[in-house]
DNA sequence: AATGAATGAGAGTTCATTCAT
DNA sequence: AATGAATGAACTCTCATTCAT
């Protein structure tokens, strides 16, 4: 996907003195980095990166500008990324990696199937239309044709990430005889789509300009709560 | 790449018999439209773009190979369009308008509700998640922060114009009594999402590369019909 | 080696209209003429090229360097030429031919050969030691690693060209009896670097910096005629 | 242009054994080098610097080839010259005096004349005419425009050289009465053209890829000996 | 009205050189 | 003294747009 650690093999053919006498790994020394291994200057890059991409995309982002918005010079970023898709691949890693620690606790086993649901169709909904998600979305799918793997893993980490963890709920409720579910990967894909209710869709062409507003995402979880208890729910109140 | 006069052609046929009378080349053109108004080389151009832009994207197709693909020449093109964005979205509207006529007829009244909503969600998803709708897609999400306006417009029509017609049938059903639905704009949605179930999502990221296979749209469909009766239905048959 | 024609034929692609009424090539038309076609033009670029090339080197010379200088944009360059490569190789072909030209009546049958060897071994001589063939030799030996089919198609014309005629020449004269020469190839190649006695080598390096003097050349020539003639001559004066 | 401080590295070599006695990055150098100064580093970076030239080219080299290639940093290579030019300057410095050698002893006063011209123009033309002189020969005059300096010193040592020796040689003859030559700069230049028979032209061209067999060498010489010989030799045996 | 040759700003990328460490 | 990360000017080449024909 990145390759952004084929500079540092490079760079690393000629050794530094210094690591003769330094155990690998072991002197984290205060002193100079190697070439493109300075995290801090790297996320400063990728920072810049994500500020001229999200609000230009891919094609119309230039290096020049995000030279001048991540403050290092063109050569620099060069050193740490092979070329613009792999910086802005690497930006995209970023924001993937943040988003799977937002989703990967978002289901707790609340004693009630109902409330477990609707805690987790919020905050997925919630995570799902918030500004940055959404812009990351379109720039991926918009280069999604040149960069088909990077729309790939990210797909599998924001939307997916979601669906996966749902769906092992629902096989341990199917399990327990609480849901009576025949094929729970479609049932997974299916309460989220109802949680997100079209916004997902609105907000990536910016028909809805905004957020939606919490009440409404608590209507949706609510009723979709409603509906998938009622398609495949076992109490029999809902019969 | 094809006749350029087309355009004096068809005007001849129908606005300008005179011009029989008048020797190929020698009379001055009466009939002459004016600049940038002849639909037919306006349809021609928009055709030609419609090639280059769902093959390349918008950044990557030049108008070079517009021109080529269009058979007219450049300066013919900025006479119709003002600028690259604007024959994009003349493109993406006149897709726009198509899609809207393919829609419109798919609920039918005089079915039962089941087969009402079976046959939409198939005919809905199949056309969503089509190649051509999915790239023009992806092309319009990829610029949408650059031409916001022109997605809005293009939602409207594609995932939009479904739920209009869908919803003014839910209204109808629910003023019959054969469903109980309190807010059908909610409803709508739901069912659209429900027969998606993803798709749409994993198309648009490559996640799925392939159009979904005509039995797994049917089965999405199939059960979408059934949790939308088991959550909206009120004769007792449906449950 | 150039392809300075394959621009042609993609422009050609799409017709101008006009060519309907005009028979391929009768009409010498005094209107626009196609892309990459106007000889004036891109004489006037090779022209700026040559200029640029010949005090800078292929390397050292930028294609800045060169728009400033033809007083065209770069773009034009780029529909006349593919790359700078290309450019480079388009001008040292126009030289080449120039070369030939030069070079080819050379060898006028003087009735007496020591006349015709002499005024031979002056005029190639005197071309090539001139400050322009010089110029031009040094860049093509500069850059024959990376295009090494243009500097043997230099060669071919520049120095051996000369060789070329001379060995008919002499072939001749052996068949006369006016020479007893075994291998006319080695005999032409010893008189032609007889006159030039280390000249070019000398112009090529620095180490000679202005152009040999008229009576330095003929003295050179005149000698190579002396030892030639003690070498291969028949007649009994020179044995 | 080249090694501004050769007279101060030879004294070091000589001067101070003292750092022998010192362990090893223990003592604060009293017997540490001057900047620039290590002849061993200094041979160390041009013998990178050969390889990356000889291979790539003057232009087509990066001083990071050169920084690998010579296992040193690009900062010390920039306290041993003053930039890319200076560096190549050098390099080429130490080749010509390698040739120098080389050719000092090629002519042998005790032979016969006719062995003695034959072996020098054998040795003459087989260096002449090797890879490696003609790559430098062919970097040389690439650069002559942007370094003509570099390129006559290059060339007073590579033809040149041999042509003083030979110079001497014919001198000393003519003194001796074997030879009656009036003009024996020129006649040396004459011979050992003669002896290249054009060679060095067609390899610098690239007309001729791999060096001359050693028999087409023989018979250039061997010719050519016949030739100088016929034309200035006194002794009737060898007419 | 239509053409397409010409423009030139700007794209991504490289690399000789510098200087803090 | 030696290092190599950082610099930024300069490179080749592209392409949306203009305007003389």
């Amino acid at each position: 996907m990145s390759g952004q650690n084929e500079k540092l093999a490079e760079t690393n053919l000629t050794e530094t003195p210094s690591s003769e006498n330094c155990p690998a790994g072991a002197c984290a020394l205060p002193g100079r980095r190697a070439a493109g291994e300075d995290p801090a200057k790297r996320g400063q890059i990728i920072d810049g990166a994500k500020r001229v991409f999200m609000s230009m995309g891919f094609d119309a982002a230039s290096m020049n500008d995000i030279t001048r918005e991540a403050g290092v010079s063109k050569g620099t970023i060069y050193v740490y990324f092979e070329n613009k898709e792999d910086l802005f691949a690497a930006m995209i890693e970023r924001e993937r990696n943040r988003v799977v620690q937002t989703v990967k606790h978002a289901l707790n086993d609340h004693e009630a199937i109902d409330e477990a649901l609707f805690d987790f169709g919020v905050t997925l909904t919630t995570h799902m239309t918030a500004d940055a998600t959404i812009r990351a979305m379109r720039m991926v799918v918009g280069v999604s044709d040149r960069m088909p793997q990077l729309a790939k893993r990210f797909f599998a980490a924001t939307p997916e990430s979601g669906f996966t963890v749902l769906q092992a709920y629902l096989d341990r409720q199917v399990a327990a005889g609480a849901l009576d579910i025949e094929d729970t990967d479609l049932a997974a894909r299916q309460f989220i789509e109802l949680c997100l209710a079209g916004m997902l869709k609105r907000r990536l062409f910016s028909e809805m300009t905004d957020v939606p507003e919490r009440s409404y995402i608590e209507k949706a979880a609510s009723s979709a709560v409603r509906l998938f208890q009622a398609g495949y729910g076992t109490k029999p109140e809902n019969r």
